[in-house]
DNA sequence: CATGAATGAGTTTTCATTCAT
DNA sequence: TATGAATGAAAACTCATTCAT
């Protein structure tokens, strides 16, 4: 009983965060009222007070939960690949395939944590951005102890994968005929012999 | 006292305009009230809409006014350099004076461009990223044409130029201790030779 | 287990009872919501609605309960003593050490029972104020016809009375640093000889 | 035009809060909504909101202005006349009278004010109660040094006189029939010689 | 009986927009 | 043109009450 009564309310707080991410990424978070999502998850507005205190507290549940479970299982896969580069563009391709799969979470990636003040004054660590680009700077420094990359400024390199994945990201977001992948190819033949001419 | 009357017309407009964009930038457009515009414009809020039909068409109007203006201006202000790499960077270089200059201006680019939805309905072209985007795109196209970069995917090129400017923008606004200029010459390094062990 | 099981109702009945009219009078009925009180009862919201069909039946179940036992208590509890202004004095005692064992039945006397209309409505007897003046005049009656006192006007008495009691209460739970039992004695004397010059 | 706009201005203010005052007074703070007041008013709900931040503000503001203006009106009308204790019973005539003249204002003596915590803790001294009380035992004081009254317990006296008061005007308030006037005369008359036979 | 999740009507508050001056 | 008071529709949030378990 006890199961059951705890599974429910575990399932309908779940039901609403869901519901919740899809509409605030399909809207933005602040044309999206408390109506759009409890009609989303077909309960009445009042539910939303029970599991949240707030439209605020929800959209920073919507937030944590991507961050804390998206970001980190991506970076999680990623971690037996043996080779630093490859490692490091594995994980840019699982970052566009739960983009694509999951198109809501890139605009909470970009839109959200970039402009929700409220949000990083709480929780610092939590803006994916930084989080992304202190997961390439790490991977970055091995490849260097490795001798796999040159001795370069990790700020650089970072801000170089992770900007491009972004803006990748969001215009795919727009232009839906964009061939990430395709590009990504691209960006490593670039990014690994520089556009000079050899 | 016609010319003074439109003169004085002209300077309302503008006046409302400039302060628009500051507040906009500041609060985001959602978060912005008309009140504030025309405080911030010492106005009394019904002459916003002697000027403007909506709040709407106000936000519309500031954007184009930074893509018309300020974008272009940069574009313009460096046609003039011969060496095609040196007018990139000219051009990443003088972006990111802007930014600092007129930090609002950052937030227009990076967050309302990408998701006023309308805007883009109505004027597809004006998206600042994609002006961008075509712009590298094109001197790209000249370098190689010049044979000073090798033969390299355009796209995957002119995304990681912007890319990396947009990023190292949005963290710069976030993070004001971020050396931007210093970091715009080891990304130069890195696109010219490439991460690889020479 | 029919008696056990009375015993059990009859028990979480009065639990709720005396809850809520801990929680109605710290807070003020209106501000007091049922959540407030099941939480203090320790039992769940729905289980209030087994005893009791509403909240207002609740609160007129509590006013109930104050005026039926604890006044009616205090009456009774003088009855025996002869003199008639010792028997006055004596209940004014017991109310001050009633207001000070259970302020919150202080605020229900002077509070909630002054502005729920409607349970005077349903029972203008059980007006604590008009049993407490009614009580005094009965008392100054006999005093009279004991010539303990001159031929005055009842109300006016009682009035005296009953409104020093009610106002020294009140106050008292505002300013605890007040002392109400030394006052009484200056009352009792202002009472018996006036305030004239002898 | 500005003088005809400020009084157009406060004008309005003024009638929200007159009406206000009507409105809460009827039914107490707690049942009155903004939607009440403004359709007593016979403006929108949003006006409200134009000259007071919230229902709170519009509560207190509408005791100060009872306490600031009703409750000084009397103590200054009374305040020429020589003799002490006329002077106090003149002072309890007209608290009758301003009772009667406009009971929606006794609603906030008795019941408000002692029960806004927020209020007393904003200001302390505007307790009406309090400020009734200080009054009187300044009068008492008066009278004892003019030898009109005996050496007696001041706060006492006074709690006697605010008391019988206050408790008059409530009681009055629910059953209309009560003759205050005749009982005034009665009051003094204990008060003055006391309950005992001479 | 007891529960507590779910409800939805009702309340406060905000703010773009209008309009008389 | 310029004003700013007034509007009212829309949104967030509360809470007494119900009901399936």
């Amino acid at each position: 009983m006890s199961n059951q009564r705890a599974a429910t309310r575990r399932n309908k707080r779940d039901l609403i965060l869901e519901k919740a991410i899809e509409v605030f990424a399909q809207k933005g978070s602040q044309q999206t009222t408390v109506a759009d999502i409890a009609k989303k998850a077909k309960i009445a507005q009042g539910t939303v007070y029970v599991y949240f205190s707030s439209k605020e507290e929800l959209l920073n549940e919507c937030m944590q939960q991507i961050i804390g479970t998206e970001i980190e299982s991506i970076i999680e896969a990623t971690k037996d690949i043996p080779d630093t580069m490859d490692r490091l563009f594995s994980f840019f391709e699982q970052h566009i395939a739960l983009v694509k799969a999951k198109p809501y979470i890139a605009r909470f990636l970009t839109m959200e944590a970039r402009q929700n003040d409220d949000f990083f004054a709480l929780y610092p660590d939590y803006n994916p951005l930084k989080r992304y680009l202190d997961y390439v700077k790490d991977l970055g420094r091995k490849a260097i102890a490795e001798k796999r990359i040159r001795d370069l400024d990790l700020d650089a390199f970072a801000y170089l994968i992770v900007g491009v994945m972004d803006l990748a990201m969001t215009q795919w977001l727009v232009y839906k005929d964009l061939d990430i992948a395709s590009m990504a190819a691209s960006i490593r033949d670039i990014l690994k012999y520089g556009v000079n001419e050899k």
